[in-house]
DNA sequence: CGTCCAATTGAAACAAGTCAATCTATGTGG
DNA sequence: CCACATAGATTGACTTGTTTCAATTGGACG
C-alpha cells in the first residue's frame, strides 16, 4: 500500500530517518479529526475506511465536499494555508496515517519524487471537483444519485456487495438533496430491482441498467 | 502584468532564449480556442477579456465549469494529460498569450518558480471548485445567483458599473439554472433596486444589501 | 424597415423540499 | 425476556422552487 502513496519508494526507516513523524492511528466511525477554520497541524493518508469533507455555511447547511476511501490524502491544503478549509468526519472505523504537516513541507521540498505526487494528487482532485461541478449543476437528482452509486461500487473491482457506510442524510449533504427525497428515491431503484441494500452494504446486481437513469434522455457514457 | 503571472521576473527574451514559444493573439468573441477532448498543444494566459470552460454531457446539456478573467491560466491540464478536459470558448474580445504545452513542460522542469507557480493555481482553482460545489449543492437559485454577482463584481475594486459579458443562458449554465429562471431573478432583483444593467456592464449599488439575499436564514458571511 | 437573437413574461407541469407521522432495527436497563 | 428509548429510514400530504413551453418584447444591425 506504501507503493501507491505519496511516499512510493521509501520504507517506514527511511522517513523516520528523514525527520518525518509518521503515526498510524485507528479512529472509531463518526470522529471528527479536524474541523473547519482549525489550524493546520497534520495531513493524513486513509489506509482503511471512510471520510467525508464537509464545509458547512453559515446557515448551519452542510455540504460534504470529497468522499474519501482507501488509498486518499486529505487535510494536504495545510501545507499552502494556515487553516483547514473543510471538516474531516469518519464514516466508519479508519486506519490512517497520521503526518506532521511541517515535516512534510521539509520532506516534500528536499523530495522531488514527494512533491510531484502531492501536486499529482491535487491535480486529480480538481479534475475530480470540476466532474462533481457537472454533476450538481447539470443533473437531477435520480442522475446524480444513480451516477454516484455506480461510481461508489465501480471502486471495488469485486463486484456483488460492497461496503456502504454513507446514511440517507450523507447522500443527500453529498449530492445536494434533502434525506426525505433521497430516501425515495433510493426505494424507487430497490423496487425496479436496481439495487438492494443489507445493513451497510449495496449491491448493484446491473450497473449497465442503473447507468441508464445517470443522464436520462440520451445515450450516456 | 508579467509580475502575477507564472513567468514572474522572466523577460519575454528570458523565456525565448529559454526556448519557449511564446505568441500573443487577440481572438474575437465566442472564438473556440479548443473543444473538449482536443489533443492538448497549447496552455493559454489571459491578459484581456472573458473565457468560459465548459463540459457537456452526452445528452447535450452544457455546464459552464469555470469562468476567467484577466490573468487566470487555463489550458494548464495539457500538462499531465494529453486531452484538455474541457472546451474554451471567449465570451468577448480576448487577448491572449498563448504557450506551447510541450515548452512549457521543459521550462516548468528546469525552473521551479515555474513549476511552484503552476502548481500554487491548480491548488486555488481547487479550492475555487469546492466553493463552487458547496454553491451548487447547498444554496438555492437565488442565493447562488446573489453570491455570483456580487464576486464577480468584487474582482472590479474600484466599484460602479463593470464590464459583465454573460447572456442569460450563460449565467444558467453556470449556475445550474434555466435560461428563464434567471431571467426573472434578474428582474426581481432590479425591481428591487439591488443592481442595474446598461448594454454589457453590471452595476451594483449597495453590495451588502445584494448580499443578504445569497445566504437565507441566518447572518452570512 | 425587417431580421435576428437575447431577454422577458405568463401559465402550466414537474421536481424537490418540508413537515409530520410511522416504521424498523438496535440497544438499554429493569 | 421484556418494555422502552433511540436513531435512521420510510411514507404521505402538502408547499415551494424550478423548469418547460409558448408567446411576446426589445434592441442591434444590416
Amino acid at each position: 500500500m506504501r507503493d501507491r502513496s505519496i511516499f512510493a519508494g521509501l520504507s517506514l526507516d527511511d522517513l523516520r530517518a528523514l525527520g518525518m513523524e509518521v503515526q498510524d492511528i485507528r479512529v472509531p466511525a463518526a470522529s471528527t479529526l479536524y474541523l473547519e477554520g482549525d489550524r493546520a497541524r497534520y495531513a493524513y493518508t486513509l489506509r482503511q475506511g471512510a471520510v467525508k469533507l464537509v464545509k458547512t455555511l453559515p446557515n448551519g447547511r452542510a455540504q460534504i465536499v470529497r468522499l474519501l476511501r482507501h488509498g486518499d490524502l486529505f487535510g494536504f491544503e495545510g501545507l499552502r494555508e494556515a487553516r483547514h478549509r473543510h471538516s474531516a468526519i469518519t464514516l466508519t472505523q479508519t486506519d490512517l496515517c497520521q503526518l506532521d504537516l511541517p515535516a512534510l513541507e521539509a520532506l516534500s521540498q528536499r523530495l522531488p519524487s514527494v512533491h510531484g505526487a502531492i501536486t499529482q494528487r491535487w491535480f486529480s482532485a480538481l479534475q475530480e471537483a470540476e466532474n462533481r461541478i457537472v454533476e450538481l449543476g447539470a443533473k437531477k437528482a435520480e442522475e446524480r444519485l444513480a451516477t454516484f452509486l455506480c461510481q461508489w461500487c465501480s471502486a471495488y473491482p469485486q463486484g456483488g456487495a460492497v461496503p456502504f457506510p454513507l446514511t440517507r442524510q450523507e447522500l443527500g449533504e453529498f449530492l445536494g438533496l434533502s434525506t426525505e427525497h433521497v430516501s425515495r428515491l433510493m426505494a424507487e431503484f430497490k423496487r425496479q430491482g436496481l439495487l438492494s441494500e443489507r445493513k451497510g452494504t449495496l449491491d448493484i446486481p446491473d450497473s449497465r441498467r442503473l447507468l441508464q437513469h445517470a443522464c436520462t434522455s440520451g445515450a450516456c457514457a
